[in-house]
RNA sequence: GGGUCGUUAACUCAGACGGUAGAGUAUCUGCCUUUUAAGCAGAGAGUCACUGGUUCGAGUCCAGUACGACCCA
């Protein structure tokens, strides 16, 4: 094969020119062309860009050339000559040769318009990339954000890990499971819904900063911001607190977006978010769930500790919550409805109720509390993280009152993981760990409004 | 789960009041040696998502179904 994989961009044809203008071996997909009897251009293009080749009947032969008039957009050909410049200076490979390399006999959605259908985009997505040059962007850049997510990990002296995707018992997030079964061991197996208890086990077991990026599963409805299968980021480092990580969180986010984007002012969906705070020293704002409650919620700080009073302005303003709803839970269902959508800048959401965060350390200044935080971002919850529970009889306790929830009703309660509350007693040292929702950043940093357009082959119900 | 909208040629889209289906691109034929949404002339291409109903007659009106998009819970 005389062909290169690579069409050589602008720079390295002029500078490879004005040495000796010698011969190019170029390959790709021709994407357009203009035939003018005699001779003619096509556009082709690989994975780096497009370029045009001029095909001349004198050039390549007569016979060579009855074959090109043949063939169609969308094949796959391999050129071969020298450079020169058109009329308008653009630089345009002269074919000395011509080979059809490989043939699409279906044709290529309209050039100009190219593919829209969303659906169409999405169950075949190879058109998609083909035809949009902003689809193929955002999954590049999507490779870019998780290969600098992953280079930050590594410069800090973290270990990537490869945990269970199929587990005998879900845990570390509540969730409905995907089930399955597994022939030779006999034994119902469930699809991760995250990786934290093994994670965690790994602290235990003396790998003291670890993280792991990988898919996670939850057996629920699809939307714009979920698809059953997602992917995420985990990582627990020992030693460190939960306002450790919200730093290391700063700092992370604004490397990444630096890398990719070049700016720390990004732009989603119209609105500018700032990754700098220049003015708070570069903190992002940290705020208690209580406090966002009053000061944005718009609730009157004399019932927040009221759970009869909240009930009233939860029916009021249409959020249902049920009546055997603890107070911790009443707090976390006003806030996903009341604040969370206004924290459009980076936001900490601090001090989560006990009874929601089962596997969070209790603070010390109050044991109803937790040290946990959420990152909320463009009005959405992008990561999670918490000091983690290393005592085991506190573990014990919290799966035990998960498992009552279980028993009134809550199918998505935390299931008794008495083989994780084991791994605890061997001791595990203070830690700090947290998730964070790849494909979340990905929509936030490439301005991606469906989650759906970040991710390669979202699911959709069978066409047929 | 509920609401709104969509589904017409390979692609992007028209299709007034119900009267036997249209354009551009792509494909095919012819002309054309500097185009870049090339141009000119011609041709072929459709289970109008599916099922049923109303009607002399349905892409069009009605009902249901499927798939999708957006919004809501």
């Amino acid at each position: 094969m005389g062909e290169s994989s690579t069409v050589p961009s602008a720079t390295e044809k002029s500078v490879t020119l004005g040495e000796n203008g010698s011969t190019f071996a170029v390959a790709g997909r021709m994407m357009a062309v203009n035939k003018f009897g005699k001779s003619s251009f096509i556009r082709f293009k690989d994975r780096t860009g497009q370029m045009q080749a001029y095909v001349q009947k004198n050039f390549i032969g007569n016979e060579a050339y009855a074959i090109f008039k043949k063939l169609d957009i969308g094949d796959f050909v391999g050129i071969e000559g020298p450079l020169f410049q058109t009329k308008t200076g653009e630089w345009t490979v002269l074919a000395k040769s011509l080979r059809l390399l490989s043939k699409s006999v279906r044709p290529l959605p309209e050039k100009y318009h190219g593919i829209k259908d969303p659906e169409k985009r999405y169950r075949q997505r190879y058109l998609d990339l083909i035809m949009n040059e902003q689809a193929r962007d955002i999954f590049i850049k999507r490779s870019k954000i998780v290969s600098s997510m992953r280079r930050f990990f590594e410069k800090r002296d973290f270990m990537e890990v490869e945990t269970p995707m199929m587990q005998p018992l879900p845990g570390g997030a509540e969730a409905t499971p995907f089930k399955t079964w597994h022939n030779a061991l006999g034994m119902e197996l469930f699809l991760r819904i995250a990786p934290e208890l093994y994670l965690k086990r790994l602290v235990v077991g003396g790998f003291e900063k670890v993280f792991e990026i990988n898919r996670n599963f939850r057996n629920e409805g699809v939307s714009t911001r979920h698809n059953p299968e997602f992917t995420m980021v985990e990582f627990y480092q020992a030693y460190a607190t939960y306002e450790d990580l919200m730093d290391l969180t700063e700092e992370m986010f604004r490397a990444i977006a630096l890398e990719v984007n070049g700016t720390l002012q990004i732009e989603y969906q119209g609105q500018i978010i700032d990754f700098a705070n220049a003015e708070n020293n570069g903190q992002w704002r940290r705020i208690s769930m209580i406090d966002s409650l009053t000061t944005i919620g718009g609730i009157d700080s004399t019932i927040i500790s009221d759970p009869v009073k909240l009930l009233e302005v939860a029916d009021e303003k249409g959020i249902k919550i049920t009546k055997k709803e603890r107070y911790g839970k009443i707090l976390t269902k006003l806030f996903d409805a009341l604040v969370e959508p206004k924290l459009i800048q980076p936001t900490f959401i601090t001090g989560y109720p006990v009874e929601v965060s089962p596997l969070s350390r209790k603070s010390d200044s109050n044991p109803e509390l937790t040290d946990r935080f959420e990152l909320f971002i463009a009005g959405r919850e992008i990561a999670n993280g918490f000091s983690e529970i290393n005592d085991p009889a506190d573990q014990y306790d919290r799966f035990a009152q998960q498992a009552s929830q279980r028993t009134e009703g809550n199918t998505e309660a935390h299931i008794m993981d008495a083989d994780y509350v084991e791994a605890l007693e061997y001791g595990m040292p203070p830690t700090a760990g947290e998730g964070i929702g790849i494909d979340r950043l990905v929509m936030l940093l490439t301005d991606s409004p469906s989650i759906r357009e970040v991710i390669l082959f979202p699911h959709m119900k069978n066409s047929a």
